[in-house]
DNA sequence: GGTGCGCGTGACAGCGTTGTCATTTGCGTG
DNA sequence: CACGCAAATGACAACGCTGTCACGCGCACC
């Protein structure tokens, strides 16, 4: 079972390798005829061209590079589909890669895993995506990249985002409706630039009803469910408890919700709750989670598309603005009389 | 910034690219000054050789697929995360892919994957290593694999896996241990051989204990948390109601959670649900699951560990039994009065 | 009928490593 | 001081493909 190499599909069709390279390629100026031969040759042997040589022989190894360090499971792993499929439809593999050190070690590994394999690009996800050593980095070596982060500013690089701040805006506007004044919010982890947005949008939303977040109110979690546990026993020692907490995503939703229950508050007849993400886990929380949906396989899908479009007209797309949903469900309600 | 080469270095060192390519190695009868010239000028250099022309010219890639088309997050996640932990250590890639299809098609689509991308070897996960067509074409084409799989019978291919039975018998009898008598039971996907072990551990306690499961109290599952929240409708529609629900794996857990909440059943008080995986959500569910702690991370941890010395030695290592644990937490108690 | 052009094809040199084998160097020995 | 042997090093082919360029052929053109 030694490997069949495209000599021997050469040999077979009798023509040339080059020939038949040109026919893996799709490239023109073939004879349909022998394009025929080739492929009838290729499909007796059960030929599968090997990417290795083909990536060191071209300059093209048409696979990308996805590098994480996410502290949440479900966000992560839509990412990750979202850029498989896309890659999947254009040819492309993908090779994950999670990433924990920071500055300069966090670099060389990067760059080191760029070179050895040979990627054609990047998509770096938060919070990686917002880390300047890093993006001056890939900037300096000429290394193709795409970003899911936070649009900030000019950049030459393709950058996906959503928008956090209005999201968290239009959560607590939600809250503010059912009567809520009285608001908690915790927030994300601060390495994560989406957790100072998120917490704008709520202070934004407070402040256009000329409510200031009353102090101890606002606790600083991480993303985590741990996190969330921590904050929500904080915020509901206090008293008078506040009547809504906003978590600024659904892990740390979870903790707000496993908590209320054990102290024995009714969610949503006592203490509204809201979460972030619409994760897999928002939907099988007793009581179902209101949320904000974020497009996590979109933004990564859409990501990807932007870099393969990038590779291949050197033109950086314009920054893409992936669209997100309020998703109402059980775990707010009116605020108690 | 043109891609450093082997030859660079041989020249900046002054020696010939072998030598270069022996330290890079760590093979022996190199002189230490010699060493230490080489490896300063790939440090100043930053040089980092390239995986795909190494793999090329040897024959090994130091790349291992792994393959898997599972419906569970958090399982899949932790498979993963576990060998690419061991891949890590062992200075090995881990390419991850998913396969949907069957029969014919995933044969082909897999053999593909391997001789495309060189692969050392393959880690298959459930459902695809019980597929018997699969494991023929592996074994045919001498494709180097691990299972992680049911060790059913005697099998010349590196495998490992967990007591599904004893774990699910252990689960029943601390139910049986609580009074219950009249407890349901919620099958897994047919297709995975897990959901028939832990459906017979279930049988095996009850019998043990004289008891059959009555009419009505098994329910076709897939897994997933709807097929979860469906068998529980079904089941808690009957009359009397069990007294406890045993779904195979907590995502369907948390779906019978969801419904007795929905329908005020309390829980435990009225109804104690017991899940199986010790997954992300078994944590954050109200009230916290009881549930069998799967040993994901290390299963594919320690079925990486075996295809990495198959690879090595060529010797199939004795299967492997990674041990589970009963997690009693808050959603099981005595039997209502 | 010669000229030019474009299509279809092939020869051959890389791509950046490792494997094989030959060659040089160093050192103990008689 | 020459000899032999092992250690250290190098030359070069090979891995399986793509890129470059050259070549042959048929056709339209003047």
């Amino acid at each position: 079972m030694s490997r069949k190499t495209i000599h021997d599909v050469a040999a077979a069709a009798g023509v040339s390798i080059k020939t038949v390279s040109r026919v893996l390629n799709d490239e023109t100026n073939v004879r349909p005829d022998t394009r025929a031969r080739v492929l009838a040759a290729i499909d007796a042997l059960q030929f599968r061209p090997s990417l290795l040589a083909r990536s060191l022989a071209g300059n093209r190894s048409h696979t990308l590079g996805f590098i994480y360090d996410d502290p949440s499971v479900h966000h992560l792993t839509d990412l990750q589909r979202g850029a498989m499929a896309r890659c999947r439809e254009a040819g492309n593999r993908l090779l994950v890669q999670p990433f924990v050190e920071r500055g300069a070690e966090l670099v060389r590994e990067v760059v080191g895993f760029v070179t050895q394999t040979h990627l054609d690009g990047l998509i770096v996800t938060p919070p990686l995506s917002v880390l300047p050593d890093l993006a001056a980095a890939l900037e300096e070596r000429g290394i193709a990249h795409a970003r899911i982060a936070p649009g900030d500013g000019a950049t030459n690089v393709p950058t996906t985002d959503m928008d956090d701040v209005s999201a968290a805006r239009e959560m607590t506007e939600h809250l503010l409706e059912l009567g809520h004044r009285d608001i908690a919010f915790i927030i994300g982890h601060p390495e994560h630039v989406s957790a100072h947005q998120r917490f704008m949008g709520f202070r934004l939303a407070m402040e256009a009803h000329g409510l200031l977040p009353p102090a101890g109110r606002v606790v600083q979690g991480a993303y985590s469910f741990e996190s969330g546990v921590a904050a929500a026993r904080k915020l509901l020692a206090a008293r008078p408890r506040p009547t809504a907490i906003f978590a600024s995503n659904d892990d740390m939703a979870a903790g707000v919700l496993l908590t209320a229950h054990d102290l024995g508050i009714a969610v949503p007849g006592e203490l509204s709750v809201a979460g972030f993400d619409d994760s897999f886990i928002a939907g099988t929380l007793w009581p179902r989670l209101s949320t904000v949906h974020q497009p996590s396989f979109d933004l990564a899908y859409e990501a990807t598309g932007q870099l393969l479009t990038f590779l291949k007209t050197g033109e950086v797309p314009a920054r893409l603005r992936v669209p997100h949903r309020l998703v109402v469900r059980a775990s707010t309600g009116p605020v108690p009389a």
